[in-house]
RNA sequence: GGUGGGAUGGCCGAGCGGUUUAAGGCGGCGGUCUUGAAAACCGUUGAGCGAGAGCUCCGGGGGUUCGAAUCCCUCUCCCACCGCCA
């Protein structure tokens, strides 16, 4: 959420920085008319509840000394029945102001590159390069299929298409993954390890910025209004929602490994071979809660720490700086990694690394007090995958394919895997 | 799911219709004293909106009243016991 006192400072400054996130400037300029509209009334009220307050306590004292108050009281009565009104207009005024100000997407930093598209994203480091093959690499739901690990249509007979099935030691593979990345995060990065609530009500959701207009995009368990996570970012992010930290225990780092379902609506068709986009997935994840000044210094080693993960296995990947026009709605500023999978020949983005600055801090209600006495203020929120378990997968699956068709596991995690090669 | 008891400032805890602009204690911060510290004493210490005057907030929402932390209704959560279940 922006800070209307920004906007009602800064309009045109806003105006210019939201249009280059595709926003149409007239929401800009409802929400100003309806915070004038606001203010206006409040004031109002403001005043007739100070003489009310002044006549109530004139009434008391009347009363004590025995007076008679009756007509101080019936015009009081009248008052009150006027601020009654005031205060319902007032509140269905903030309630529309504050509906439409969360369906306004954060403004980009200005390092971020203006641009409509994909295609203005710029590529700002390569690590590794392409594995070279003397046979033809195949894609993963072949070695899958071929080892009888990855059961794609069983998976549709239970429960739909886009729903996958591990089996053996692709299953096995995950798990240990998953255990690997925990521990790198949370023994060497500092993260403190954490396994939060799969499903969460309407209130974090908001809080992170999926609702009011991503709706259509998550899992709803109507009879109790829960969401499925789209992402641990989702419960993460909001375990201190409401709170005041104290500035000393920032910065906070979590790391959270959870299943992800995401509907993927309107997306079908594209992509969507194999474990490359399915509903249900598995995501280690990192979230950071930090002090404002340090929130850009704090995206840099959050995409060291993810990209880690990827080095340690051995695999190729380039990192791109997303442009304006590609960042998601609550984000600032964005990194995507993307590994090299050799069987498809494409990078598939694996972890998305963001500053979301005070945006869902405002939302959510993230505050900190630099000390004792301050006054609270908010903290910068940021997360990454750490990284996304299917494109991991299939990129390990693809570049160490051997040409009998088993895989090699790399050493990294071949001790905690317990075995060299990945057969069936 | 049933019955009963709760929810007050960072924490504990009083207040049950009008100096509550929320007592008191703990903790925090500042000061006096001290070589320094402890102890003692003094002061201070919640959040939101508003340009400001000021207004609002005692779990959430609604009501009664001139006036609600206090009375009524309702919801949520917590605790206890019972039932059900992994």
């Amino acid at each position: 959420m922006l800070d209307i006192q920004l906007i009602r400072s800064n309009p045109d400054d806003v105006k210019k920085r939201l249009r280059a996130k595709r926003v149409d400037e007239s929401l800009v300029d409802g929400i100003l008319n309806l915070d004038k509209r606001r203010r206006e009334i409040q004031s109002k009220s403001d005043e007739m509840k100070k003489t009310r307050n002044e006549r109530s306590k004139e009434i008391g004292n009347l009363v004590k000394q025995g007076q008679d108050a009756s007509a101080l009281k019936e015009e009081t009565r009248l008052l009150g029945e006027r601020i009654k009104d005031l205060d319902v207009d007032l509140k269905n005024i903030e309630e529309e102001q504050h509906q439409l100000l969360l369906t306004i997407p954060n403004m980009p930093h200005e390092s971020v590159p203006v641009g409509e598209s994909e295609e203005s994203n710029a590529v700002v480091g390569e690590w590794g390069e392409k594995p070279n093959f003397h046979f033809e690499p195949k894609p993963h739901w072949e070695i899958g299929e071929k080892l009888d690990i990855l059961d794609l249509p069983r998976a549709t007979k239970i429960a739909g298409s886009g729903f996958p099935l591990l089996k053996g030691s692709l299953a096995r593979l995950e798990r240990t993954l998953i255990s690997w990345m925990l521990d790198l995060h949370s023994r060497e990065h500092g993260y403190v390890e954490t396994a939060p609530p799969y499903l969460v009500n309407r209130k974090s959701m908001t809080g992170t910025g999926q609702l009011p207009k991503m709706e259509e995009d998550m899992y709803l368990c109507q009879v109790d209004d829960l969401f499925l996570i789209p992402t641990a970012e989702v419960p993460v992010t909001n375990i201190h929602a409401d709170e005041i930290l104290n500035g000393a225990q920032l910065p906070v780092y979590y790391v959270a490994y959870t299943p992800c379902f995401r509907r993927e609506a309107g997306s079908h068709g594209k992509e969507t071979r194999g474990l490359t986009r399915v509903h249900q997935f598995s995501k280690v994840e990192l979230v950071k809660l930090v002090k404002p000044e340090t929130s850009y210094n704090e995206l840099e080693t959050l995409l060291k720490n993810a990209e880690e993960v990827l080095r340690r296995l051995g695999l190729h990947y380039r990192v791109v700086a997303l442009c304006s026009g590609d960042l998601s709605f609550s984000a600032a500023k964005c990194y995507d990694i993307e590994v090299w999978a050799p069987g498809m020949q494409k990078y598939l983005e694996v972890s998305s690394c963001s500053n979301f600055e005070d945006f869902q801090a405002r939302r959510a209600g993230l505050k900190f007090r630099r000390e004792a006495g301050a006054k609270p203020e908010f903290v910068h929120t940021l997360n990454g995958s750490g990284v996304a378990l299917p494109r991991l997968m299939i990129a390990l699956l693809e570049t160490y394919q051997q040409p009998d068709g088993t895989v090699k596991i790399p050493d990294a995690i071949r001790g905690i895997f317990g075995a060299d090669v990945l057969k069936n």
